[in-house]
DNA sequence: GCCAACGTTGGC
DNA sequence: GCCAACGTTGGC
């Protein structure tokens, strides 16, 4: 089965693309998601070899960074459990864990951040869910046809 | 089960 | 920096 395509979305003061690049081997586990709807996405339906934009926002720029893969499908988030914390969370039960995580790998940083506004002037993205009124979602499902013509808009090989 | 209040995020 | 939109929580 072909591989799928995210947008994660990250605020770059707590977690950027560099970031993801400066850890051990590039892998970095993707913690601290307290969304229903993107925690179903992470338990359910992120698997490993899925290509992820990694975008940077409430930033200016608001953009999308560069990429990364998926390198371990979704797992207890350990963090809902630690009360020390942020992520911690009092209600989230060891046997039935509430909140999940991936873990993913630094592929390529794009040659310029492609920015929300660039995005908007793209022909062809205009069902892009990131460019939708309200799209507060942290991850985000990507078409193969968004994910390539964002690839090449970056500069890297889809 | 509904809805108001609240905190967070997006976008200008 | 502000305000609107959204998701979540809590009180009834």
């Amino acid at each position: 089965m072909a591989g799928k395509y995210w947008l994660f979305k990250s605020e770059p003061n707590v977690y950027s693309l560099e970031d993801l690049k400066a850890e051990k081997g590039g892998r970095g586990g993707w913690e601290g998601v307290r969304n229903y709807q993107a925690r179903n996405f992470l338990r359910d339906s992120v698997k490993k070899g899925d290509g992820v934009l990694f975008y940077h926002s409430r930033v200016k720029p608001m953009a999308v960074m560069g990429t990364a893969r998926v390198v371990r499908e979704g797992y207890p988030d350990a963090e809902q459990f630690d009360p020390k914390s942020k992520y911690f969370d009092a209600k989230a039960d060891p046997q039935n864990p509430r909140w999940f995580m991936v873990d993913i790998e630094y592929e390529s940083s794009f040659k310029e951040p492609i920015t929300l506004a660039a995005l908007r002037e793209v022909s062809g993205l205009e069902d892009m869910m990131l460019l939708q009124k309200g799209s507060r979602l942290s991850i985000q499902p990507v078409t193969p046809k968004e994910w390539r013509v964002i690839c090449r808009l970056g500069g890297v090989r889809s």
